[in-house]
RNA sequence: GUGAGCGUAGCUCAGUCGGUAGAGCACUGGAUUGUGGUUCCAGUGGUCGCGGGUUCAAGCCCCGUCGCUCACCCCA
């Protein structure tokens, strides 16, 4: 099967993320939850693969995810399966199939993890990538929307992420959508020769989608085209300036754009998006909106619910990679081989006591000193057969080429001393 | 799915008109038989992505192919 000693490479548009990465991620994904928690929220694990239609029901038939980018496979009972293009769908369907909706009231959920979408790779686009996202089921009121942005507007902050863009908009509910569509549909029929191919074809199909196509004459025409905040019925209307009031009070200004348009099918009234200019074409970091008839949809009582999700990769590439890996507090250096013997009984001593410590594999004493100083060790612990002589361990200082003699059994003290300043 | 650019040492890259495969960093050894990180000296390291073609001769030109990157589309 395999050919002999042939490199196999990695699927196209996938990534390893390598030792020198994963501690950024580590840090966004710790700063991420510690923020959840400040805002209730608990964490779901859902499958990476669901049966097709989770996904082909809640995000729309016609959509591009569904219709051309899912990873979709028959199982072994000829079962239809998908691995997961976001996560929004497989918690409302794990929050209807858990009855999580009782006992009644309001229901945090947050999750990380890998998403597969079959798209030509691109900057910022993978055919795995990341998300971590939030869902809140129950409450319909505007204080859930603005909670929602908030919480995304802290994680953030919370890492240190300043210049990002926050637009907001409200898309209508299904009394006032409609007719807002029709109005659009029929103005942009008017100017229907200064559209793009794509946007022609548009008009009948989903005219929202218009909006923010980044074609320069669809812009000029979009503009200029009626807005949908005007054509919000008075209970969206009143949802949606309540939802900013809000906002404001916790100190976070969105811009509000009426061109705004999400992609996914199953969102209603508030819609959002942050982006960073710094990202290039695919500048979106985090999107969401409420979708109030999904949980329906999948078979549970009527439960309006809001949500996001973040691009971890897209993130990431913001935060730059000033995250260089600790070395080890010490670093066993034995000499020969009664000595590899008491480093094995000392470090295990010392890893028990909570030390980070690395040792050598062998090599002479040059060797492994310049292993210490690679591993950015802090100090190295030598032991040669003088040391075995006299148990005692020559204890050196990486940095400043200090050198001290320790006893074996003053060790830990000189250490709990040395390093964390304890008597 | 469409288009463009790029594939040379572990890494970053140079390679003129088609004429012997290069540099810096890294790595190994020595100066120093038990002392790293600085310095000096020496050395190892190549399927020039892969396959074909043109040519006396191809890293360089031509065709194909694979991969990467960016953009369209779409989205996080």
């Amino acid at each position: 099967m395999a050919d002999k000693g042939q490199i196999v490479q990695r699927v196209k548009g996938v990534k390893d993320i390598l030792p020198v990465d994963s501690p950024v991620w580590q840090w966004v994904e710790d700063t991420a939850r510690e923020t959840f928690e400040g805002f209730s929220y608990s964490e779901i694990r859902i499958p990476v693969f669901e049966r097709t239609d989770v996904f082909s029901r809640a995000i729309g038939e016609t959509s591009d995810i569904v219709e051309k980018e899912m990873y979709t496979f028959t199982d072994r009972g000829g079962e239809s399966l998908t691995l997961r293009p976001e996560g929004t769908a497989s918690v409302v369907r794990a929050y209807v199939e858990n009855k999580l909706y009782n006992p009644p009231g309001a229901k945090k959920l947050y999750y990380m993890g890998p998403m597969f979408r079959a798209e030509r790779p691109q900057a910022g686009r993978y055919r795995q990538f990341h998300q971590l996202g939030a869902e809140l089921f129950g409450p319909e009121n505007p204080s859930a929307d603005a909670e929602t942005i908030h919480l995304l507007m802290s994680i953030f902050k919370n890492l240190h992420l300043e210049d990002l863009t926050l637009r907001i908009n409200s898309l209508g509910c299904p009394q006032c959508r409609p007719a807002f569509r029709q109005k659009l549909a029929e103005y942009l029929d008017s100017r229907r020769e200064a559209l793009c191919d794509n946007c022609q074809r548009r008009i009948d199909k989903n005219p929202l989608r218009v909006l923010d196509c980044k074609a320069h004459g669809c812009g000029v025409i979009a503009d200029e085209a009626p807005s949908v905040t005007e054509s919000l019925c008075g209970e969206c209307s009143a949802h949606f300036d309540r939802t900013r009031t809000l906002l404001a009070a916790v100190g976070v200004d969105g811009k509000v754009d009426p061109k705004l348009v999400r992609g996914l099918d199953y969102y209603s009234r508030t819609a959002f998006e942050v982006s960073s200019t710094a990202l290039g074409a695919q500048d979106a970091v985090a999107g969401g909106g409420r979708y109030n008839s999904l949980v329906e949809q999948f078979g549970g009582p009527p439960t309006p619910a809001i949500g996001f999700a973040i691009g971890l990769e897209r993130l990431i590439s913001l935060l730059g990679n000033d995250g260089a890996p600790l070395g080890p507090e010490l670093f066993f250096i034995a000499l020969c081989p009664e000595a590899e013997e008491k480093v094995f009984q000392l470090a295990g001593a010392l890893r028990e006591e909570g030390y980070m410590v690395d040792m050598s594999y062998g090599g002479g004493l040059k060797s492994q000193l310049k292993q210490a100083d690679r591993a950015s060790a802090e100090l190295a612990v030598i032991i040669g057969e003088e040391e075995m002589a006299r148990s005692v361990a020559l204890v050196k200082e990486m940095k400043s080429g200090e050198q001290f003699t320790v006893a074996f059994d003053e060790l830990i003290k000189w250490l709990d001393k040395h390093l964390l300043g304890e008597e």
